[in-house]
DNA sequence: CCTACCGATCGGTAGG
DNA sequence: CCTACCGATCGGTAGG
């Protein structure tokens, strides 16, 4: 079920090169859905703020979307399911640990430097509310394959044992980091990707 | 002010000595309180939901704290003001920036470690909600002296000029990745320390 | 610390 | 996509 993360992977690509106001309703109730999931949190944001910025009535939401939740599980898409396809690709690759690694977390910052949603706390409202079970499915993915990565890197005696558990959260906050940042190039970027390598590497 | 850290600090210190049956209403009120907050977030823990887990009906709760925001307000103290008073101590002292900031990061790490509340999240629910003007301030303060010790690492050699940017962000990550596990041990601290230290330091 | 209760706001529906 | 509206739940108060 890879065709999911692919058609999301497009259409992110597609939003991207589209001027704002060209968007779909749906996309842009999207767009300030995740501002707001990521300013006030999940249950802090109502639906009639979210209507507001988008410019209709709060009803009106529900002609796209079936309920506020579904809004939370379409951009936990973008947020897990589009990189747990590229960590396992990454996974079942051929080459280095270290390679395969930096060229993951290299697109996955990119990724989130890139995309037009405010993923922040996506995951986390994501892994706490029981209800989003595909959700869950795929953060489990993203886990299984960054740490499979990790061990074979540490039995290569590339990366560092003690550091490997701290990773995967790390990761994600660098993720959100370029979220964060309006400013952030290609270069923040490239520091994040020497900032994340040089505390998992082994030390020589 | 610094009294305010300081009783603080010697509160939690007692606490974590004492049988969880022995705590106060209060601090029993503030521990569930913490736990639902970083489980569910701020708005969607509810007063009944602490109250039922604390023992008492939900009114009762406002018999020991005027709203369910001096809760997160006194929560922040422990988060914020407490780690601030630390960081400004090791702004201002001499020795090399090496050594204050590992020396910073070894107790922040230790002191989420036994810290009896779960603060996960509490500094973004600060931020983000204006009405806590006093947590606010805290943040600042900590924000400000740990990038004091960063420029004077960088100034002195010590420290990566591009690395520093994401040593904030990742040093709370890590702060609640000692609250998160519960068989972070001592080990765990210094294993933190070394992560983030490897990450922050100018290559050699 | 309890019972009883209130106004406000919430997510979502009906019907057009 | 709008207006009108509903049941549920919220944080907090009154009074004992």
């Amino acid at each position: 079920m890879s065709g999911l993360a692919e058609d999301a992977e497009q259409h992110v690509l597609a939003l991207r090169t589209m001027p704002r106001r060209r968007w779909s309703t749906r996309d842009k109730i999207l767009l300030e859905a995740s501002r707001l999931f990521s300013t006030h949190g999940f249950r802090g944001a109502s639906t009639r703020q979210i209507a507001e910025r988008v410019g209709i009535q709060q009803p009106s939401l529900f002609k796209h979307f079936p309920s506020k939740s579904s809004m939370l599980a379409e951009l936990a898409v973008y947020d897990m399911d589009v990189p747990a396809h590229h960590a396992e690709i990454a996974a079942a690759a051929t080459g280095s640990a270290l390679d395969r690694f930096a060229g993951y977390i290299a697109w996955d910052f990119e990724w989130y430097r890139t995309m037009p949603f405010d993923l922040r706390c996506v995951t986390e409202q994501v892994v706490r509310s029981e209800r989003l079970v595909e959700a869950r499915a795929a953060v489990n993915r993203w886990n299984a394959a960054i740490g499979l990565i990790l061990r074979q890197g540490v039995t290569s005696g590339e990366f560092s044992e003690s550091a490997t558990s701290f990773v995967p959260a790390v990761l994600e906050t660098l993720s959100w980091h370029m979220v964060n940042k309006k400013d952030a190039s290609a270069q923040t970027v490239d520091d994040a990707v020497s900032f994340l390598l040089a505390a998992t590497l082994e030390p020589r």
